[in-house]
DNA sequence: CGACACATGTAACACGTTACATGATTTG
DNA sequence: CAAATCATGTAACGTGTTACATGTGTCG
């Protein structure tokens, strides 16, 4: 659901043709995805099919449009905050969480392993992200959000630690004896 | 790609029924994420397929285990860091993007309130996530996870701002003059 | 008995993705 | 002219998701 909406924000500039739509997406997004054109085309045809684009083929090329269904959806969209319900499954989430379920020594070594290695790539991507300092605005958004969003899984593993840590201390009452209980 | 390693990782606990793994999966996942049933059974007739688990019909019972090549795969998904290339798509980051697109101000509009509501959503999740101090640690990591999400989007919305106020103040020689002129 | 949970599936559809087929136009 | 780019598609596959069809067992 993410083709769509960036499809109909690029032809609520004005009608394009499907191979402009590729060339406009994929240097709206710096680059950083690129899009297979036939899938272009795939997704225009359920775009038309459901009525929020419209062919136009008024010069002999053929052009799309966005309907004004179009642009109700793409207003709402803008507006819209990416939360859905169900939130998306994360795949660090999950992983340390069935990894918690296998047993928590096997979960803290996958944490300890998971914060080195996420460690490692964050200095990547800051390193690429000073080394790449020209004036691509969207290429640096990208890598802005994939380091912000890098820290921010550093964080919740050290959150999760905390919480494992204090789960198992016999210190600590446990909140909860049975939650996990095996029936 | 996140069901199938979530059944593995069940699995290799040892050989369960089609419908104790749906059981599991959401327990596992502090009910944060619901399986349809027929899901499950479809995932497993691919995973079967794929030689990561195989059915065990020696008692009554219908029981799918894992298999030497499904540990293998598991134990690569333990070590392996979420980092896909191309990065999977994100909604927000993408909103901005054809935002900005669209022309700076639209952009900043956008930016404006997604902040504003996404701070109202983690209020929100904070306080849920307070309320529910519940001994269930699976719920609360996810809880965790969701807040400390939004909280590096609101920093990365942040970053965006400031490039993009950066990038339209004529006082700074503007990095590069045309990299997005319409041809 | 009737409702509910357990248990196993099938069918249909959405979206994303890749590979392939074809033709027109441009340009070195 | 040959190669590259523009342009439009089709076919096939993978995963996720929902809805539906069926049957068994248990328990109030």
């Amino acid at each position: 659901m993410a083709v769509r909406e960036g499809l109909l924000a690029l032809l609520s500039d004005g009608a394009r043709q499907g191979h402009q739509l590729k060339t406009a997406f994929e240097s709206t997004t710096g680059g950083a995805w690129n899009l297979n054109v036939g899938q272009v085309y795939t997704t225009l045809d359920r775009l038309e099919r459901d009525g929020l684009v419209a062919v136009d083929t008024s010069d002999g090329n053929k052009r799309y449009a966005i309907t004004t269904a179009g642009r109700e959806l793409l207003g709402g969209w803008w507006e819209a905050i990416p939360a859905e319900d169900p939130p998306p499954r994360d795949e660090l989430l999950l992983k340390i969480l069935f990894a918690i379920e296998r047993g928590p020594e096997h979960a803290l070594d996958v944490i300890t392993h998971q914060r080195s290695a996420l460690t490692r790539l964050l200095q990547d991507r800051r390193r690429a992200l000073r080394a790449r300092s020209d004036g691509d605005l969207a290429a640096s958004l990208v890598a802005d959000s994939l380091a912000v969003r890098a820290e921010a899984d550093l964080r919740w593993l050290d959150l999760c630690e905390g919480r494992l840590l204090r789960a198992d201390d016999p210190n600590r009452p446990a909140t909860d004896g049975g939650s996990r209980g095996p029936r």
